[in-house]
DNA sequence: ATGATAATGGAAATCATTATCAATAAGGAG
DNA sequence: CTCCTTATTGATAATGATTTCCATTATCAT
């Protein structure tokens, strides 16, 4: 894939993008980047914060909280409400990646499921909708959210 | 419009339907609905609790929150989260009236803006995709969500 | 009108997320 | 490589929306 732009000192392809911004590289962010690029689960603050726990015994949540918010600013992470009271984050692959998905939300149980079928239809639409709302309210949109929420199947079962 | 279905008591069209899911009626929720029927503004919890605060001085907050639960499981009531931290509540329309809309939420000002344009498009890509997604992964949509995000007018000509 | 029971409201509790601030570490200059 | 400026960290306290509790009150079937 981007093996090829490996370097010999190990470091992550997200450092150029950290520094980039002005911001330094530490062991914590290097560490949240590190669990992020390596689950597809949708995280949340405190999730990734017990998971450092072990490699890191010292790590504390705010610094959790902030170095996701930074990852958010700098577009490297995607943060969601799945409505269960608590933000979740998904490492990003870009709107135009072939990864791109969108969730199916379980309102019974919480699971969410990454689906990918039907995006370029919906990129067509979606493409279409925010040139003609930014066009009609001088709207201009960075960004889109589509989600659907019923049931999984096991709490579908469940239900009868 | 539906005027025909008046009673001469003055009783509200939404007293069927909460009695029908086996609650009671009362002054708090009848006040609460009368208010959300009356805006196209997308209240918080507090936003209702101040307006209704003038007429019903010891109206708690507590109530609002449990009323607007109970519209929300009964459908009478959207929830929504614009990410401002706290909930938003609108009066439904449900996803097949002519009043259906989505919007845009500027990330700078907060402000909403409704829109109903390309609505049947979306909903037309949203039947599909729903029923592929149904089909694919066993999963009983019930619900969707589709949300712009982005600037405003006057936030967008503020930045420069 | 009466009684069983659902609903209310005020105060206290939750719980995710933020603010504060002294201690620490990154990384550019020399 | 070392020093120094300054961003970053982490422990703790604060915040703020939403819930829980529970004694009091109101609804409505009978």
């Amino acid at each position: 894939m981007q093996s090829g732009c490996r370097r010999g000192r190990g470091l992550g392809w997200w450092h150029g993008h950290i520094r980039g911004y002005g911001y330094r590289m530490t062991a914590q962010r290097e560490a949240v980047l590190e669990i992020m690029t390596k689950t597809r689960e949708h995280l949340s603050a405190e999730d990734i914060y017990h998971q450092l726990h072990n490699l890191y015994p010292n790590i504390g949540l705010t610094t959790i909280y902030r170095t996701l918010e930074l990852l958010v600013d700098t577009g490297l992470v995607y943060k969601f409400d799945f409505g269960d009271g608590r933000a979740r984050y998904e490492i990003s692959e870009g709107p135009d990646s072939p990864d791109h998905h969108h969730h199916l939300v379980c309102t019974c149980c919480g699971k969410i499921t990454n689906y990918t079928d039907f995006i370029d239809k919906e990129r067509k639409l979606l493409n279409e909708t925010e040139m003609g709302l930014s066009k009609k309210f001088n709207f201009k949109i960075t960004n889109h959210l589509i989600q659907f929420y019923g049931l999984c199947e096991k709490c579908n079962k469940d239900e009868k």
